[in-house]
Parts: structure tokens; C-alpha cells; sequence
DNA sequence: CATGAATGAGGTTTCATTCAT
DNA sequence: CATGAATGAAACCTCATTCAT
């Protein structure tokens, strides 16, 4: 290994450091609370030292997104490329056991992406780290509609495009996390999430295989509703579009 | 009209004109960003007024939840008492016009209300108007449970107890609406919302219908998933549940 | 008086009064050791306050560089329309009075000024500082331009436009204060400042009437050296023109 | 030649680098915005190797001004040696010759000379430094001196000490570099100071003409006004004299 | 001798909140 | 009750300087 290679991982390593101590300061005490001075004590650096790797505030705070988002996109495509999972329940649970999984990672994940809606904190962003989380949030929600799509093929008929179904997946997702979570936070209580969530998918699945069975074709429609003629093409980015 | 309750109602509608000059600040700029003076401005008062009527700024903005709230409610009673709802399809098509209502009035709403989620903004709020909070959460998820409980009770049968199924409606709603602000606000893209939310409660419909015709009674098992013995007490809170 | 112009003026009053301070700080410290909260201290006010009435360092610093032009364009214009100025020698005193005038004014002026060179500094400065400053420049040069206009206009003949007198005899001011404040801010010396002076404009004068027995009428080629075919347009300002 | 003188050779070297790239960056961003990793990177070395060559910032920034009063003293030396320079007329065009020379050698010059103006800046510098900065300006003033009282001898009288007239013409060409480069930054206006440069010192010779013309003999006064009984010692120093 | 990552003191600036009028 | 000027604590961020490698 160079030196170059080595001062590379190192480098590495320490943004690791900074983020883990971000993740822990920003759970407890929110974006606003939470000073880089906080921070920096967390993670045993000096304050400068976290401007030597990350732009400002905001770019750490969104450096989490990045970190969650990879471990999705992972996750995803192992799901995919699983070859057991064959029948539409299957898809579903497999997608499920995905999404708790990410939620496992870090639970603050989705406190994290909404805090992005913001565009005063977009504008803080860098255009590279703005443009990973575009493409990375891309490919999730790509790699979810294609799981399905391949289910709705299968059996000939589509009421929807499957990217309408990864992208309503992803919100029941999103709001059972929220809300829990919320509840949670005021609370203290704990535990209900996962069982809620089963509940949620288990009737979104019967859901999908109802439409199934309908073999009812209609026009597609799927400009209508934003999404482009080919999934694999102008797929929606989850909560990030190109223009 | 004495001049005791005219003062009262004077009151209290300055009261409401410093919260719409709030929402529509709130709204544009996001809480951090939004100072009191903006608010003040936009209200065309000082500064100095806004604490004559509100404690802080935090007590201020969760003062919009609600407002929301009590329009949540106001809407389910609605739903509930309203008897050209008799089928499960005819409910769950009014609760979704009553949660399309809700958004159209404060688009804003679910931003605010998971901004209550951090315990440092908690600490800031007078007793009073955390237990409003409490009361108004917990009765709109009553409301919605006891309409599909009405339905379930019908036919005979229950899979899940229907404040579970209120909890995951209120969470598909919930997580539709931030996922599609959140494209929203990046691309300025919009429109899409009412179809994915039509689509997901279709889906939502036809599990519910699914689980009716399973007729599969299990043992309740209410407790387990920490919910109340009776639908009527120790309804979970949409958000906050007392200790 | 109404109660607007009470506030108004006392709103002045406090202005000034920062201003006061800010000068003796930076006279004392230089622009860069010299802190806001040293500012404020010095002005008996809260840091905070400084910014009520100056946008930001820099714009109270130049801000410096307007008290003095307005004192400056003030004493031109006495010189300008007192008529006991007849001989050319008589304007020329009268001019080096008002600018030694203006010196005892305010010391620390020329460095003021220099320090808009920056460009970075310029950027700081709001639209209506910068265009206060470029008028007043502006105006300072062409009083100037004009007294020394007439005098040569008298002699039926002038080698050298009366602007670039005017220049000369400014620029020759500003070293000569530069120079001198110079050696005393390092020496503690002290006094030879105004016999330089003396000395200086004497020479200039001289210079001056030399000019007028050449008699020598010479294609004026104004634009060559930068200034306008009229004196009283585009007249160059002192330091700042308009594009 | 040994080991020793070659790294005593290199070492130079590496000192000039860093004050050619220093005197890049200092023009550009001005003393303040320009940072030590700047001049850094311009020099291509690490910023941990300025300190190996300079106590601090403000010793580079001074550094640089020895340069430049080393180039003057030389030029004013080739002035005073050159026997072509006979009259009155063609001294002094000699010595406009030489400062247009040393501006065009580092046209930030004044500039920085003017920095050391600041008490705090002075305290930052090595004793050898500000006694070699000293040593130079007094030099160069004398050298002036000098030049103009050969003149000023052979006429046998002499209104003004000769020192005097060394400190105007110095003062002469200071302010004009300073307005025009000051001009010249906000208004990208270029190339009107030679000319200007040209009008002024023609002024000043004629002022210096008529005073030989003069022939009155007065008594010298030097003292009173600051400079020494010997032109050859105790001149004061370009900026700098001794305590 | 050279490096450059790390430091940490201190600067500018913001803004929720107060209080004399 | 309303005002809004003033406060001042504290946040973010910079950068001259150091020191282990």
C-alpha cells in the first residue's frame, strides 16, 4: 500500500469518526441544538478540524444522508438479485426486511433526508455532495420499481407503473418510521414499530396481489402522473428529481 | 357584550393574526431560518408583541399544530357522523377527502408536527398547550379508529385492532405527503400528489377488504402491541401519548 | 417637531456616536486589530447594536470616508465662492488651508480612504455607501477643477487641463499626510508636517505660474490622459470614477 | 565552493520563492484576505515551511519592502553616479526615472510600506529586520538629498534644505501612485499615472527653478524643522527614523 | 529540512428576548 | 397594551501557528 493510499484511508477513516459523532449529537439534540462544538468534543477533534472535512454545517448534516443512502441502494439490489424470493409476497417481505434493516442502520435517516427539503440548506450543499444524493436516491427507488415490475410483467398486467407502487412503498415506509418515531421521541415507549409495520406491508401486499387479479389493462397513463414511459429511464428519485 | 368579553375576543383574534403571519413566514423559510422579527413584520406588529401572546418562539410555532389539529377533528366528525358512509370502500374514501382537506388547509402541517419531536422543543412549551397537543392528538386517532372499528365489528371479524389500522392510515398519509413535498420543494414539481395518495388508499381499501373476507378470528392480542383494552381509553396519541 | 423627526434625529445622534468611537479604535488598533467588540465598548453599546446602524466592519469603516468628504466639499465651496480669492496664489493658499483643515479634522482620512481600494472591501459596501462615496469624490475634484479652472481661463491659456491640476494637487496633499503620518506613528515625532506642506504648495505654486508665462497654447488631448472634454462632466472622482 | 555556502545559497533561494509568491498573493487579496496557505500553495511548498524562513505573517508581509528599498537605493545610486546628470532639470528627470522604475518593479510597494504604519505590525518584527528597514529608508532619503544639494550648493543658496525637497518629491510620487492606483482598482482605468507622474514633477521642478532664482539667502533653520545639522547623518528615514 | 493535519483562540455576526417609554 | 431599540449570549467559521512524522 502507497502513501498516498494509506493518507487516503486515514482520511477516510476520520470523515467516519467526525460522521458517527454527528449521528449521535444531531439524535439527541436535533439539527438546531446541536453545535459544532458539540460535535467536535464528541468526536475528540478541535472544531477547525471538522471544517477540514466537511464545507459547514449543513454538508455534515447531509454527509449522513449519503452514508444511509449506500447502505439502501445495497440492500436493494441484494433483494433483486436474490433468487429465492420469487412470488410477490416474497418481493414484499424481502423489501420490508430491506427497509427495517436500513432503519436498524440509523434511525435518525429519515429525520435526516426531510431536513433536506429546505432549499437554504440546499444551497449550503456542494454541488458533488447534492449530486451523489440525487443519484443515489435515484437509484433506490429504480431498483425498487424493477423489483416489482418484474412481479407485474409476470402476470401480464399492470393497474399501475411499478415505480407508483416503489414510490408508495417507500412512503408508507417513511410514515410509519416518522410517526413511530415521533411518538417514540415523546414517549419513551418503544417497540410497536416493527409490528406496525408488518401490519402496513402485509395489507399493501394484498393490495398488489388484488390489482393482480383484476387483469384489468388500461391505458398507462404514466405521464399523467409524472413518471416517464420506461422504468429504466426518468425513473423519480426518491425526494430528488433532475430537472 | 361586556367589555370584559370584548377585550377577550380582541385578544384572541390578534392571537389568530400573528399565527397566519407565522405559518406563511414558517412555511417559506423553515423554522430555523424564520426569525420573530419576520413574523412580526409580517404581521405588521413589533417584536416586542409577539411575546405578549405567545411565551416563545417555540411555543408560537407548535401553536399552528393546533390549529391543525382542531381542523383534523372538526373533519372526522364529520366522516363519523355522516351516515351515506356505510360501506368500508365509502370510509376510507372520506377519511382520505377529510386528510386531503387537512393538507389543502395547512400544506405545512406535518412539518410542523414532526418538528415537535425533539425533546429540547418539548421542554420549551408550557404544560397547557402540550396537553392540548396530547388531547387533540389522541382524540382524531380515536375518531378514525372508531370508524373503521364500526366496519370491522360488521363483519363479524378483526385481524387487527383498529387502531392499528388508524395508526398505518394516518402513517400512509403522512409519509406520502413529505416524500412528495420533498420532490416538490427540490424540483419544483407538483400535482402528482392526489394520484399517488388515490392509489395507495385503493391498495390500503383492498387489504382491508382482504382481511374481512379471511374471517380468520385470532386472539386479540391488543396489549402486546401496546394499545388500549378498549378502543376508548388509552387511545395512542398521533404523535404524543401521556406516560 | 413630530415625533418621526425626534426619532429621526436621534437615530443620527447614535450614529455619530459609533462613528466617533469606531474612529479612535481604528485610529488606535488599525482595521484589522481593532474588533467590533472593541468598537462597541469604546461607544458604551452592546455589539449587537452596531449592527443596527452599520451593515456590517467594513461599511462602518468606510463609512468613516463619508464624514470627511462631506467636510471636505463643504470648505472647497467656501474657497470656491469667497471672493477675496483673486490672485492665483491667494487660491492656491486657500486651498492648502481648507485641505490642512480637513487633515485636523480627521487624521486618520486618507488611510480611510485607501482602504476602499480593496476590492474585496468594495463588495461589502451596500449600493447607496458606494454611490454616497463616488458623488462626494466626484464633487470634491471638480470644486477643485473648478477654482483653478478660472485662473487659467483668466490667463487665456493652460498647458495642462485644470483637473489634472487639481489631481496633482490632491495627490501631492496625500502623500504628503501619508508620508508624514508615517515617520510619526513610528517615531513619535511630530510638527513638520505642516512646513513640508507649506513648503510643498509653495513649490506647486510656483510651478503653477511658471505654467501661465509659457503662454504656450497646446492641443488640450484630454482624452489621452483620462478626463472628460468638459470640466464640469465626467469629472474623474478622487479615487472612485463610474464605469 | 563549500557545503555550507551552497545551503547558504539555497536557502536564499527558497526566501525569495516565497517572497515572489507571497508579493503575487498580497496583491491580489490585500494583506488581510490573503492567507498563509495561500502564499503556500502559490510557492508550491507547505505552509509549515513559511516558518522555517519567516517568524510570521507580518515579517513576510515586511520582508517584502526591503526588496523594494533595496531596488530603490540601488537605482538612486546609478542617479547619483551618472555624470550625464548636470542640470537641475535632468536630475530631477532622473529621479522620476528611478521611482517609475521601482514602481513598475513592485507597483504594491506603497501599499505595503504604508501597512507598517501600524504600531501592532511593528511589534511583530524582528529587531534585525526593522533596524535593515530603517537602515535603507534613511539611505535612500539621503541619496535624494544628496543628488538635489549638489544642485542647490552650486547655486550657492538654498530656501529649503535639501532633505526637505527629497521628502516632497518622495511625497509627490507616493500620493500620486496611491490615487491612481486607487482609481485605477475600482475603475480598471489604466495608464493616466505616467502622465500625471510626467505633469507633476515638471510642476515641481519649475517650483525648484524659481527658488534658485530667488537667491536669498536665509538662515538655514534646519532644526526647526526636524532634519539634522548634516545632511549626511541623522537624515530621516522613507517612513522610518531612529528614536 | 519539509510536511500538512490539527489546533483553538478569537473574530464577525445573528437573533430570541427584554424593558423603558 | 404596544413598541422597537438594545441587549448579549452564543453560533459558525477562519486561519496563524505548531509539531509529530
Amino acid at each position: 500500500m502507497g502513501i498516498r493510499e494509506r493518507k487516503q484511508r486515514e482520511r477516510e477513516r476520520r470523515r467516519q469518526q467526525i460522521m458517527i459523532a454527528a449521528k449521535r449529537v444531531f439524535s439527541v439534540k436535533g439539527y438546531n441544538k446541536a453545535t459544532m462544538e458539540d460535535i467536535a468534543k464528541e468526536a475528540e477533534l478541535s472544531p477547525g478540524t471538522l471544517y477540514l472535512y466537511f464545507k459547514n454545517k449543513d454538508e455534515l448534516f447531509s454527509s449522513l444522508s449519503i452514508r444511509i443512502l449506500q447502505y439502501l441502494n445495497i440492500r436493494l439490489e441484494h433483494v433483486l438479485n436474490d433468487k429465492s424470493n420469487q412470488t410477490i409476497e416474497q418481493k414484499i417481505e424481502a423489501l420490508k426486511d430491506a427497509m427495517w434493516d436500513v432503519y436498524k442502520f440509523d434511525p435518525m435517516m429519515l429525520i435526516n433526508m426531510f431536513h433536506l427539503q429546505s432549499s437554504e440548506t440546499i444551497k449550503n450543499l456542494s454541488p458533488q455532495l447534492l449530486a451523489d444524493i440525487k443519484s443515489l436516491s435515484r437509484s433506490s427507488l429504480n431498483l425498487m420499481a424493477r423489483l416489482l415490475e418484474e412481479e407485474i410483467d409476470k402476470g401480464d398486467l399492470a393497474e399501475v407503473p411499478p415505480v407508483v407502487l416503489a414510490d408508495i412503498l417507500w412512503s408508507i415506509f417513511s410514515g410509519i418510521v416518522l410517526w413511530e418515531e415521533s411518538k417514540r421521541m415523546i414517549n419513551e415507549d418503544k417497540g410497536y414499530l416493527e409490528k406496525t409495520l408488518d401490519t402496513a406491508f402485509e395489507i399493501f401486499g394484498r393490495g398488489i396481489q388484488k390489482l393482480h387479479q383484476l387483469k384489468t389493462v388500461k391505458e398507462r397513463g404514466e405521464n399523467d402522473i409524472g413518471y416517464g414511459e420506461n422504468v429504466n429511464d426518468a425513473i423519480p428519485a426518491p425526494g430528488i428529481q433532475e430537472k
